[in-house]
DNA sequence: CGGTCAATTCAAAGCGCTTTGGCTGCGGTT
DNA sequence: AACCGCAGCCAAAGCGCTTTGAATTGACCG
């Protein structure tokens, strides 16, 4: 059933049954009507390629996913796809997923745009000085980016939780519980969360005169087993810090395994907060001590990333809105005063 | 750029440079190295939407994805997509995904293939019967399943793992090492997946006389939490089991979680094995014991679905192939003999 | 009563690509 | 010398939709 049957069924021309369709205002209410309801009876959809070769709109959101054998996804991409389906679903939004080779990903994005193959994009796991930011800019493709880029000389749209602030009150609260010496097991520097929970943590002890030396910091993919090693490397030292906050669940879990390890115990030994993106199969309060976290959901980002595509889209947003998200400080059993 | 623009420049039709840029046999190869090279050098790249129309060809894989507040999609997901963009990448696939609330799943598929917006797609997290096999057979939309269903009437391709001989390896161990009370901890039986487990893990018992009572199973959510609860409640009574076969590392956390609390030793008063999907940030030889897994990179699955995917759209594959991996059973320290 | 205007409707021109159905030469046949 | 067959190329017809520019109609105006 394309437009043109549907047309002479209707004793109409395809103009009007297509304006009638389409919302347009110089249409009879009463064809619309009739309209309206022939299509909704014989299941009338309009083909979505003829439609995107006559507008130039693709209905789509795109990312550019970078893969290959040395690239892992992480469980967070997942949450946030959710999100992004959650919005996009009551929208008729389809997602499509380009994978690419890690070195090709600007070939892609300017594939995209060329084609016209997705209305907008989004961008994840910014770095600094994001080159795909720049890019993207140039093309004049719609995007919005997930996350922070420092040094790109101009603004451009962003949602991003605020990390800073985060990893800022997780300090102070450390420190009002009499800790001095807290280390940070960090996600890798190249992306730029790393660097703002970073320089959150510090600010928190620079605020009463403390030091975040190096020895005490560590960062490295954020996986179980990278926790873990991090977390022996800190407390295997005779001056250990009494407590460590961490930049994602999993990680945390290789922090417990490492104190239990070496015999130490949350909260008396060491205090633990970490960051907790909010996954429905590994709760915080569920660890064998309830972990205190930094939380924000990554689902509701998502959510919202592509509720802002969707108006930028539209044209309804334009400008490089700035969007910062609050940080909830969860505080659970894992902190305690300091050892004395 | 488009071809119109690039056959004056080469004062040639329309036709010949198509043909040529396609492969066709009926172009002077000097014509159609001209042409080439001229594409190239220009940058044109065809346009997907009046190719998709007029060859009805979408040149993407598709996938319903649902979504909704109550469905979480589970992290075995992302890494089955990372497998798929492992493949899709070197082959100009595209992956969509089509967010849809769980009810409406039907609708949706019938529109991907009422409208061509994707040339073939992937059902995933297949249960008994599933409905959706037998909607996308009738349709004749070119599909593959990963995983099974039993109980449909016909035959259908997909590719699957040996569920059942993984979970019969792990119980013959189990028996082999002594053990009598095997408990089961495993995923919604509404998954067909558990049921080939269950299956399995019933089946090596069976063949030593021995019994896989309801008691001794729990079937739910694979989550950490899930796996918690469940193995406090089969080794909270008298006679509790000496081992347990878990369906996910997830799920095995929480295992480990509950045996700790209950002051239970791995392996010594209790034998763990657990099925291993291959996270990249979750490792099984990291546990605080070495975990004894059945093992498939469902990564791997992923890729090998594009493929197929990929071999069934340009009708190389037709018939429904059955493809069933073997697993591997990886031993480590969380097994041992039986507590006597 | 001719003319104007707003409300509706329509025919037709694209959008950029693939594909059908010729057409043109030229070497080779008979 | 007339005829074939084939390699190579082309014009034009779609694919199904949106949108431009015009036509039609009836109400309303002076």
């Amino acid at each position: 059933m394309n437009l043109k049957q549907l047309s002479t069924m209707l004793a109409l021309s395809q103009t009007t049954v297509s304006r009638a369709l389409n919302g347009y205002p110089e249409v009879n209410e009463e064809t619309r009507r009739r309209v309206m309801d022939a299509a909704k009876r014989h299941g009338y959809r309009p083909n979505p390629s003829a439609r995107r070769l006559a507008t130039g709109k693709a209905g789509m959101i795109g990312y550019v996913m970078p893969t290959g054998s040395a690239v892992d996804i992480d469980p967070h991409f997942v949450e946030f796809l959710s999100g992004m389906g959650d919005y996009a679903r009551h929208h008729g939004l389809d997602l499509v997923l380009s994978p690419t080779d890690a070195d090709e990903e600007e070939t892609t994005y300017r594939r995209l745009a060329a084609n016209k193959q997705v209305d907008a994009v989004y961008v994840s796991a910014p770095r600094p000085a994001d080159r795909r930011i720049k890019l993207l800019n140039q093309l004049g493709l719609p995007y919005i980016v997930h996350g922070r880029s420092e040094g790109l000389g101009f603004d451009f749209p962003f949602i991003d939780i605020d990390n800073e602030g985060a990893f800022r009150q997780a300090g102070r609260l450390l420190i009002e519980l009499g800790h001095r010496r807290v280390g940070l097991i960090n996600g890798e520097l190249s992306q730029t969360f790393a660097v703002f929970r970073e320089r959150g943590l510090r600010q928190s002890l620079a605020d009463h005169r403390l030091d975040l030396p190096q020895s005490l910091i560590r960062s490295q993919a954020m996986t179980d087993e990278g926790g873990y090693r991090a977390a022996r490397e800190l407390l295997s030292v005779p001056d250990r810090p009494t407590a460590i906050v961490c930049s994602s669940l999993i990680m945390a879990l290789g922090v417990f395994r490492a104190a239990r390890e070496l015999g130490l115990d949350i909260p008396r030994d060491l205090s633990v907060i970490a960051h907790d993106d909010v996954f429905p199969w590994l709760k915080p309060e569920n660890f064998s001590v309830p972990l205190a976290t930094t939380r924000s959901s990554i689902r509701a980002a998502g959510a919202r990333v592509a509720e802002r595509l969707a108006a930028r889209i539209s044209g309804a947003e334009t400008s490089p809105v700035a969007e910062v998200w609050p940080v909830d400080l969860m505080v659970r059993a894992s902190v305690a005063g300091a050892p004395r």
